[in-house]
RNA sequence: GGGGAGGUUCCCGAGCGGUCAAAGGGAACAGACUGUAAAUCUGUCGGCGCAGCCUUCGGAGGUUCGAAUCCUCCCCUCCCCA
């Protein structure tokens, strides 16, 4: 169910295939040769994809282009997963309005190690080539980089949006920044890369791997931009630094009610982005729902089902809609309520305390406000006044707000 | 090296001796509405058993009945000139 099978395709075909969601491929007819010669030869496509271990959770933003590269690993092209652990030392400035804070090394380790176990949750891991950059970028020496970094200008570099709107906006621009384009090119010169992936701000970057590879009289890669997925709020782009993120890791119903918070416009953007629904399936969908046939509630929760069970399985997947309609649409008690056993050894306490306690409150004073605004139930009934003691001897059913439940057992010492 | 601007509650950003736990916006949280946790509207948004009290406005001192606001020193950021 997880694993498609495809048959094999001709290179019209895969170019298809290939061309869904891309922005850019520069040049379409570069691909379209290369996947003629591989054919012909039966070697396959050496096909890059670059990351960063700047933040330990990796998102739906990037499983976009995560997806991309999963579609030439079906295809039965070799798939190369670059752990730029060199590189996010200096940190990438694209489409940044400033310099990066640069990572230690042990916290570049760190979040290497779980990108790798989070990718294989796209990725065949059996099929998929690691390589982390500082295996040849940690060995060139001042003299490769000079010799490299004169093939550019600056006027090149300035070029690029990012850092053209720095320097007329006065804004300063660190040396550093300039050659982290140019190690990554590198990056594909070392792997000998026939496709490199990433999103349409990366289009710079990319395209340094093309001159830098003619510069070292290889063929130019081809380069394949995928859009940059909006985050939940449907404005900003996904970012875990903006919150609204839907992280690879998180727990099925987290993920599963972030994905039913999004609008009905996002929902059919992520169906675009993130879906494996063909493209006429969704333009069928859609005007179904521009007809009024069927509720687009049904159909977002599909696609969060979808989405959850590609990271969850489906049966996570459909226990996750299962509490979720319970909650949200019957506005029941979920199914499986969190319990709690807490120490209590008095016998009063008073209901902010216990809360508190429990962790459904930060402060006292937090506790006060949810319950004066309605927002505390206890065993069921809406608790309207602040001062409530409660005795030990039984358990609660507390709930505050609409999504957050636990049960406390009393327990003495 | 010289000159200038600034560091405020989660973020942006006002305040510039008392009426300031600090405007406004964003985020977040709660409530209403609903087809869903969208949109919209309302409320809350430092802590404390809370009509009161305590701790906050880069750090340390000081002036004052009283300071985020004035003074001194220090730390940090940015800009301009060289």
């Amino acid at each position: 169910m997880r694993e498609k099978n495809y048959p094999p395709m001709s290179p019209e075909e895969q170019l298809r295939f290939l061309k869904r969601g891309a922005v850019e491929i520069i040049q379409e007819e570069e691909l379209l040769e290369k996947l003629r010669c591989s054919r012909q030869s039966g070697e396959p496509l050496r096909v890059k994809l670059g990351m960063d271990p700047t933040a330990p959770d990796l998102h739906s933003g990037h499983t976009v282009v995560l997806q991309k590269l999963k579609h030439f690993q079906t295809l039965g092209h070799q798939v190369i997963f670059l752990i730029g652990d060199f590189t996010g030392m200096i940190g990438d400035p694209s489409g940044k309005s400033e310099t990066r804070p640069p990572l230690s090394p042990e916290e570049i380790q760190a979040n290497a190690k779980t990108y790798q176990d989070q990718i294989f949750k796209i990725l065949d891991s059996q099929k998929t080539r690691i390589e982390l950059n500082s295996r040849w970028l940690g060995n060139l020496s001042a003299r490769d980089l000079i010799l490299m970094s004169a093939r550019f200008t600056v006027a090149q570099m300035l070029e690029r949006e990012d850092f053209h709107t720095r320097y007329t906006g006065q804004l300063p621009i660190a040396i550093h920044e300039f050659l982290y384009p140019l190690l990554q090119a590198y990056d594909s010169v070392s792997l000998k890369a026939d496709v490199e992936l990433g999103g349409t701000d990366q289009k710079f970057n990319l395209l340094m791997g093309r001159d830098l590879q003619r510069a070292f009289e290889q063929p130019a890669q081809v380069i394949i931009t995928m859009p940059i997925l909006e985050g939940i709020d449907g404005v900003q782009k996904m970012s875990k630094s903006l919150g609204n993120y839907i992280g690879i890791s998180e727990p099925p119903g987290e993920m599963y009610g972030k994905l039913m918070s999004i609008s009905d416009d996002l929902m059919w953007r992520y169906y675009d982005l993130l879906s494996d629904q063909g493209m006429e399936e969704l333009h069928l969908l859609k005007s179904r729902v521009e007809r009024q046939e069927v509720n687009p509630r049904d159909i977002k929760a599909d696609l969060a089902a979808e989405i959850v069970s590609r990271f969850h399985g489906a049966e996570a997947a459909a226990t996750a809609r299962d509490n979720f309609d319970r909650l949200f649409r019957y506005r029941e008690v979920p199914a499986e309520v969190p319990e709690l056993r807490l120490l209590w050894d008095g016998d009063k306490m008073w209901l902010p305390r216990l809360m508190t306690k429990a962790g459904l409150a930060s402060s006292t004073s937090e506790a006060i406000r949810l319950i004066e605004q309605g927002g505390v139930s206890l065993d069921g009934e809406k608790v309207r006044e602040a001062n409530l003691e409660l005795l030990p001897g039984k358990s609660y059913l507390l709930r505050v707000g609409k999504r957050r439940f636990l049960r406390v057992i009393p327990v003495t010492s």
